[in-house]
Order: structure tokens, then sequence, then C-alpha cells
DNA sequence: GCGTCAGTTGACGTTAACGTAAAGGTAAGA
DNA sequence: TCTTACCTTTACGTTAACGTCAACTGACGC
């Protein structure tokens, strides 16, 4: 079974980021890296964490709200008032996405307009200097 | 015809932002009330353009890119250097929130599953209680 | 005139999320 | 052996987006 890692540089230059901001990262317990002596070693799980942080930042979110996310995607509460407060959390989560989505869905259709005002003032403009030019 | 017109708590009062922020988003040149001597008096206008801004937030935006989206809106183009300009920034911004789009449901989906493994976690756990109970 | 709002202008404080040296360890290659 | 490349820790610097006083100014009700 071939055992996949990284190293620091590695996922920074995948992920376009410096490596310090993933010992950033890591200084804030968002990630735990192994070592080997004295070096971090990164996994697969490492790897995913720092996508879902890296997505989380396009999104808004601040390091505490990320390291929120990846702690409900992750198994290991055992007892009815952790499940309840995790369930609670999610349900919040989502709540908060649905009104992003809606303001997403509004500035898009904004824009689009936007854009297409535009186009047309230029067509506007390139005729007249058309007309100008013919003159 | 009635002129509506704001004063700074309206505003405040009605987004649930401190006088501070506003007075902040003035100084950074996102608002510009009229003034009736030294108090501030703010139009539709301004107070679109708060909202506008307050919705960035949410997006996280930072005021520089909500200041970017607020021109966008606006005429006031007339050569065509600015407008192609113009017209760049709004596909470039388009561009963002279309990866925006994508990572909101990627998220999103997540969650859900995540309420779901959730909500059976829950109900596996409840149902142990129960049988020990009959017990 | 007095208190009490609602408003004003500074000006310093704070937090998050890194940037930017400084100073050094280690392993491979010429 | 020296350089080069990558890695480490420690620590101070920076920017955005406000918070938080402090000190002051009308306007209103009594």
């Amino acid at each position: 079974m071939a055992k996949t890692t990284y190293s620091i540089s590695d996922l920074a230059s995948e992920f376009a980021v410096t490596t310090r901001t993933i010992r950033f990262y890591e200084e804030k317990g968002l990630l735990t890296p192994e070592r080997a002596g004295n070096s971090r070693i990164y996994s697969p799980t490492d790897r995913t964490k720092l996508k879902l942080i890296l997505r989380g930042k396009r999104l808004g979110f601040t390091l505490e709200e990320s390291r929120d996310i990846i702690a409900m995607y992750e198994p290991g509460h055992d007892n009815v008032e952790q499940l309840d407060k995790l369930l609670n959390g999610i349900r919040a989560k989502r709540t908060q996405l649905e009104q992003q989505f809606h303001d997403l869905e509004a500035m898009m259709l904004e824009l689009r307009e936007a854009e297409d005002n535009c186009v047309q003032a230029m067509s506007a403009v390139t005729a007249k200097t058309k007309k100008h030019a013919r003159a």
C-alpha cells in the first residue's frame, strides 16, 4: 500500500499559498501533520483539510468558521449532547449558506445586466465614431 | 414629490450596523451623504449603496471590492477606454462569482450529507439507550 | 437654565491573517 | 568542502474593518 504524503512546499505550490500560510494554519490547530525529525509530513487528510480551508476562504469564511466546518465532516461524536450541538451547528451554517446563495444569485443577475449595459454603451460609442469618420 | 431621506441612526437600525460603521464607509469614500449643517442626510441612493456593501460583506468581499461593484452599476462612462476597462472588471467579477457558486454548491451538498449522518448517529444512540432502558 | 438625546470629530485600541526578516539545521550534488 | 535547496523556529510588522472612548455641539422639553 503506497502511503501518499506531501511536503509543505508540495501543498504550497499545489494550492498556490505560501508555506508561511500553511504553518500558520497549523499554529491555529487547523492542520496537524506528522513529523520526520524536524520536517512536516502531510497526509491526504491534511491535504483535504487545507482544501476545505481555502474553499472556505473563497466563500469569505474566517479560519474559525472553517475549523467548525471541518469538525462537521468528522465523526467521533458519541453522546447525544454533542450530536445535538453539532446538528444545530450544521443547520445554522446551512441557513447562512442559503442566504449567501440568494446574495450570489442577485449579484450575478445584476452583473449580467451591467455587462449588457456596458456592451450597449460601447456599441453606441463606436457607432458614433464610425459615423463621425464617415462624415 | 416627497424626498425620502434617512438619518444615520435610521440606516444603522434598519441594517443592524453601528453608526461608526456607516461613518467609516463614508471615510473610505463609499458613501457621500448630504449635510444639514453638521448632521448627515442620506438619500435612497446612499441607502442602496449601503445595502450593496453589506451584501458584499456577506459574500466575503472587501470594501474595495464593494466599491468596484458599486461603480459597475453606475453609468457615466463615456469613452471606449473606460468602458473596456469596466467590461473587463465586470467579467472578472462574474468569473469569480461562478467559482464561488461552485464552492457554495459543493459545501451545501456536503453539509446535507453531514446532517444526514448526524441524524443517523443520533437515532442509533437513542435506540441503544432505549434498549438499555428496557433491559 | 438644565438635562438629555442624537449627532459630530478626532484618536487610540483591537483582531484576523498572514508578510517579512533573522538565524539556523540538514541532505544532496559539484 | 562549499554551495544550493529546502526545511525549521522566533519574532516583529502590516492591513482591513471596525470598536471604543473623549470631548463637543445643537435641538427639544420642562
